[in-house]
DNA sequence: ATGGTAGGTCTCCTA
C-alpha cells in the first residue's frame, strides 16, 4: 500500500499547531516528521492531531530547543535515538512502520555563522555530528529505510539561490557538502527528492530576515528525503509545498513530500 | 560591510 511522507521543520510545534493541523487536513500525508518542535514531549499538543487520524506519535524533546517528532496515521514503533557528537540534544528519533520500513528523523546542528571548526564550536559540532552519522551508517548498513529531516546543508549548486555567493556561508561550504556526501555514501542513501526532480532550482527554506521572501526567492534546500537502494525505486511524486512558507505565522521551512509504493 | 526576523525564556541564546 502506498504511503506519503512529509518532513517539516516547524520552528515551535506549540506556536504553530494551527498550521500543522492545516497541513494534515489539506495534504493528509500518512506520516509527518517534524523538527525544531522546541517542546518537551509531554507538552506537544497531540489532541488535534489525533482527531485528524494521527493517533500515533513518537518524539524526543527538550525545553526551548531542538526536538523531533513523527506523527502517523499508521502504527509506528519507537526504535530509539542517537546522540551524535554527544550534544545531549533531541535531534534524532527512529521509528518502524507496520510494513517494516524504518524512518530516521534528523535535525542536524545548524553550525553557527563562522565556517571554521577552530574558531566556531558550533561548526565543529556540526561536522562531528555528520562524522558520527557517517560512521554509524557505515557500521550498521541500513535497509528498507528512509531518512528525512532538516540536514542544514544544501548540497547542490541548484539547491541554493547563488552558489558562488554562498560558498563561504554555513550550509553550503565545500567541507559541509563533502561531509554530507560521505554520510549519504555510508548508508548508500538515494536522494529521493532529486531522483524525482533532477533538474532546476529547488528550495525548502527562506530566511525570515528577507523583506519579501517570495519575490527575493533567496532560498536553500536544507530539508531532505533519502531512501536505501532496496526501496528507492518505490519513491515518487516528490514535491515541496512552497505555499506553506506563506501561511499565517509560517515556519521559515516548507514541507517536503514523497510517496513510496511499498 | 552590515543587519535584517523569529521563538523561547530568564535577559540572551539559537536559528
Amino acid at each position: 500500500m502506498p504511503f506519503t511522507l512529509a518532513t517539516w521543520n516547524i520552528n515551535s510545534v506549540r506556536l504553530r499547531e494551527p498550521i500543522v493541523l492545516k497541513l494534515l487536513a489539506e495534504e493528509a500525508p500518512d506520516v509527518l516528521c517534524l523538527q525544531e518542535c522546541k517542546s518537551p514531549v509531554d507538552k506537544i499538543p497531540t489532541e488535534g492531531f489525533a482527531a485528524l487520524g494521527y493517533t500515533h506519535m513518537i518524539a524526543r524533546g527538550q525545553k526551548g530547543y531542538n526536538g523531533v517528532a513523527i506523527l502517523s496515521k499508521r502504527p509506528i514503533t519507537d526504535i530509539g535515538d542517537q546522540d551524535f557528537a554527544s550534544l545531549g540534544h533531541a535531534r534524532h528519533i527512529a521509528g518502524q512502520l507496520d510494513n517494516g520500513v524504518v524512518i530516521h528523523n534528523f535535525y542536524v546542528p545548524a553550525g553557527g555563522d563562522v565556517p571554521d571548526r577552530d574558531k566556531n564550536e558550533k561548526f565543529r559540532q556540526k561536522l562531528d555530528y555528520l562524522n558520527e552519522m557517517r560512521d554509524w551508517f557505515h557500521g550498521d548498513r541500513p535497509q528498507k529505510s528512509i531518512l528525512v529531516g532538516d540536514l542544514n546543508i544544501a548540497p547542490r549548486e541548484d539547491d541554493v539561490w547563488d552558489h558562488k555567493k554562498l560558498l563561504k556561508v554555513v550550509s553550503h561550504t565545500p567541507v559541509e557538502v563533502e561531509q554530507l556526501a560521505e554520510t549519504q555514501d555510508a548508508g548508500s542513501w538515494v536522494d529521493i527528492t532529486r531522483q524525482d526532480i533532477p533538474d532546476g532550482r529547488l528550495y525548502s527554506w527562506w530566511s525570515y530576515r528577507a523583506r519579501d521572501w517570495d519575490a527575493a526567492d533567496k532560498g536553500r534546500r536544507l530539508d531532505h528525503i533519502w531512501a536505501t537502494p532496496d526501496i528507492s525505486n518505490a519513491g515518487h511524486s516528490s514535491r515541496i509545498l512552497r505555499d506553506a512558507r506563506g501561511w499565517e505565522k509560517p515556519s521559515d521551512h516548507a514541507p517536503v513530500f514523497a510517496t513510496f509504493d511499498l
